[in-house]
DNA sequence: GCTACATCCTCTAGTGACTAGAGGAGCAAG
DNA sequence: CTTGCTCCTCTAGTCACTAGAGGATGTAGC
């Protein structure tokens, strides 16, 4: 086998992406369909590694597909129309400094917690009240 | 009907939760069994709008029901033992500062492509390079 | 070369969290 | 009393996985 030249496993391992979530990203349409070997297995090389790397965490940042989709053919095709990007770039920033306003909150909660904690009893817990009513995130970032 | 007390549609309104969405957090219990109307309507009161007004956020933020079952839990037994409290709200502080840190390093990424852009060109877009390298959440935030 | 075992393949089905739609009942206004 | 809105239950669909069955392939030791 041709050196950087991965099977799903090592792709797997390297990312920490699972190999059936592999298989799936590649159904969806999320990672283009992968080359074979003669005994038909996929073949990934340094490229879809990056890929792969770069999906799971939007994914845990609560990206949809789409936005995925979106982001990545930013990379794919850099000469693309500066507005399309600019108004991509803004609209994920927008839903990005609300995701990171309400998870400060969240924090500044969560530590006092732990600091009254500290010193006996819990007390009042204003978590929820904190969450209620300082954010205002839908579900997951929109599509384009 | 006794003042503060909502049908389902008026709890929907005021919490923006669907009306649909509001029955299926009953269906899973993250909701107690509301109690009914003559006419078998769900009747809701002030608290339950709190509950429901905490849980979509939580969601946004991407904690699963377990987690936020125990984050409803801290509040309706504010006595329950300091170390469980202190537990459950020191592992969410390091999930929550993860997901900040993945986050603010997007958000200066997106910036800088905005920037770029209003220059003229995008040149080179480092999007995925810079969630790829910065990030490490996994998935959902867990379990208590 | 042969056996053992890990890894791969495809396919179907299950999970969590909704969301949409069918079909029917309750209630308030004109 | 009928129009129209909201409610009820129930089933099924969506998205993003995740798990498992059943079979093929690749590799390492004998």
């Amino acid at each position: 086998m041709p050196k950087d030249e991965f099977t799903i496993g090592e792709a797997a391992r390297q990312s920490g992406v699972k190999v059936p979530t592999i298989r799936y990203y590649e159904q969806i349409g999320l990672l283009p369909v992968a080359s074979r070997s003669e005994g038909n297995r996929r073949l990934y090389d340094r490229p879809d590694l990056g890929r792969l790397a770069f999906i799971r965490p939007a994914r845990g940042l609560g990206f949809a597909g789409g936005a995925i989709r979106t982001l990545l053919s930013l990379q794919d095709d850099p000469d693309q129309s500066c507005a399309a990007a600019d108004a991509i770039a803004k609209a994920r920033l927008v839903e990005v400094d609300k995701r990171i306003a309400s998870l400060n909150a969240l924090r500044d909660e969560l530590k006092r917690m732990v600091k009254q904690c500290e010193s006996g009893r819990i007390g009042d817990c204003r978590v929820i009240e904190t969450l209620a009513d300082t954010t205002h995130v839908h579900g997951r970032l929109a599509e384009a």
